[in-house]
Parts: C-alpha cells; sequence; structure tokens
DNA sequence: AATCTCTTCAACCGCCTCCGG
DNA sequence: TCCGGAGGCGGTTGAAGAGAT
C-alpha cells in the first residue's frame, strides 16, 4: 500500500480534492481499484467530486471517474471486436464521426475509449483516400429542431413520402431553408424518417477502404438493426438534447465546407 | 541475447457544456 | 447575466509488451 498516498491536506480539511500537486498520476494499482470499487458499491456512481475522498483516494475525480468508466464497471466488455461490432462502429462513424461516445453507447459494453482506441488503431488504418475518379456520396447528419411538438401533422415540411428512404440528405425537404430558424422537423412523420435512418446505417455503399471487407449477413444486420433500433427515437429519447444539437453543428459545418 | 522499432491501450489534458448560486 | 464548479468528451501521450533485426 505504500503507492497509496492519502493527501493529509484531505484528511485534515476534507477538501474534495487533494491539490494537484499531491494528487497522484500513472497507472492504478491493485489496492487503488478495490478502494474506488467498493466506494462505489456504496455510494453509487456520480458525485465525482466526492470519490477521492470517500474512498481515501489521493486521485483527481477525473482520474476516479475514467478508471471506473473504462475498467472497473461490471458490465465492460473485455476483448477482441467481434465482426458485427466492427461493422456497426464503421457505420456509426460514417454517421457520427469522431462521436466515440455515441457510438460506444450503441456498442453494448464497450467505453468511448475502447472505440476510440481500435478506431485510431486498426481502421484509421484501412481508410483510403478516395480516387478523384470515384465520386463518394458523403453522408450528413440531418438538421433536426425539436422545438415543434410531435404530434403537428408535418405536410408542410414533406409533402412527398417518396423520397426519404432513398433520398440524400442534402436533397431532403427536411432541411428548411425558409423563415430564417424555423427549420423544424417532426418525428411522428411516419416511417419514412425511421428508413431514412435505417438505410443510412444499414447503406452497402461503404466507404473506400473499409467496410467491402466485412460481411453484412442476415445475423449480423440483425445485430445491427437490434444494436441501433431507432437512432432517432434514441436520440430523441435521451435526456440529453445536445446530441442532437450536435447534429445541427455537424450539419452546418458540412454546408460551410460544402457551399 | 541484446537492441531497436512498432503497436497497443490506459491514462492524462484541455476544452466545452450544464447547472446552481 | 455572470461566475465557478462538476461532469463529460475527444485528442493526445507514453509506458509496456510484442515482434523484428
Amino acid at each position: 500500500m505504500s503507492n497509496i498516498l492519502i493527501s493529509d491536506n484531505v484528511r485534515r480539511t476534507g477538501l474534495m480534492e487533494a491539490p494537484s500537486l499531491s494528487v497522484r498520476k500513472g497507472a492504478w494499482t491493485e489496492e487503488e481499484d478495490i478502494l474506488l470499487k467498493k466506494c462505489i458499491e456504496k455510494y453509487g456512481e456520480g458525485t465525482w467530486h466526492r470519490v477521492p475522498f470517500r474512498a481515501g483516494l489521493n486521485r483527481c475525480r477525473k482520474s476516479c471517474r475514467l478508471r471506473w468508466l473504462n475498467y472497473l464497471k461490471p458490465d465492460i466488455k473485455r476483448g477482441a471486436f467481434a465482426d458485427d461490432e466492427v461493422d456497426l462502429m464503421i457505420r456509426l462513424h460514417n454517421l457520427l464521426g469522431n462521436r466515440w461516445s455515441l457510438i460506444a453507447g450503441r456498442l453494448s459494453g464497450r467505453t468511448a475509449n475502447d472505440v476510440k482506441n481500435y478506431w485510431n488503431t486498426y481502421l484509421r488504418k484501412k481508410m483510403v483516400k478516395p480516387s478523384p475518379k470515384l465520386n463518394i456520396e458523403v453522408i450528413k447528419p440531418r438538421p433536426l429542431n425539436l422545438s415543434v411538438p410531435l404530434d403537428k401533422n408535418n405536410s408542410d415540411n414533406n409533402n412527398d413520402s417518396d423520397h426519404a428512404a432513398a433520398s440524400t440528405p442534402a436533397s431532403n425537404s427536411l432541411v428548411s431553408s425558409d423563415s430564417g430558424n424555423n427549420s423544424s422537423y417532426d418525428f411522428s412523420n411516419d416511417n419514412n424518417e425511421i428508413m431514412w435512418w435505417k438505410n443510412m446505417l444499414m447503406n452497402e455503399d461503404e466507404p473506400q477502404g473499409f467496410g467491402n471487407n466485412i460481411n453484412h449477413s442476415a445475423s449480423g444486420d440483425k445485430f445491427i438493426n437490434e444494436a441501433l433500433g431507432d437512432v432517432r427515437t434514441q436520440v430523441v429519447e435521451e435526456d440529453n438534447y445536445g446530441t442532437v444539437d450536435e447534429l445541427f453543428i455537424d450539419f452546418d459545418l458540412w454546408n460551410m465546407l460544402n457551399p
């Protein structure tokens, strides 16, 4: 236990975190893991600023949180990524970009750090710059506005029910350009919107360099369907609407880069 | 066997957003 | 409205192990 240094300052003052100079860094020891685990079991997750003091650890709150989320949490799945998981990861990355936490949220038991590491280690290398001759269609996230009541009839925004599933996002009528920031999207619209998301994720046209090597078996597609559910619905159901905001940001960025 | 190079991944860092006072 | 603290995220680093020479 010699390497677990409980700050005297923490003991004496009861401060939630020790001064940065005395906070331990680097690899976690088995003893530290045990202390952190016991603390989380006793008090539950959250209030990370209290964890170092409660657990008797000379670690900063962020370090404790990261250690728990990336390593100690019981439902973390370890080991190599299955083909299905890789397939899903690629599709989600096509859709969401480097939103590792969002991608990890759809991969049961995988952490954002795992996904990020796997991507940077294995998949990024497989990416090949597209040949100028090839016309790669870039899929961009759609702008969504949650300000419209869900039960509103959406005939104004999407009066062509045929285009939703197969059209490109850029051509989608849900991208409203009129009346300033009143662009809106009605989630109750119809199944076309669900199909739009699913088609985006189930699209066989993978970017060059990866994905093409992956077999899209029936079981694999089933896995993807089950894992994804309806991403759009998931995003809406989440408490954190910032996810949707991020899609807006992406859309704006895409428009800036592709005027 | 020794050394060098490459790979992996746990952990840190800095920034952003959210929230309460 | 502003400010500070907490939570959370993505980018990056570096130690350790594996493989090559």
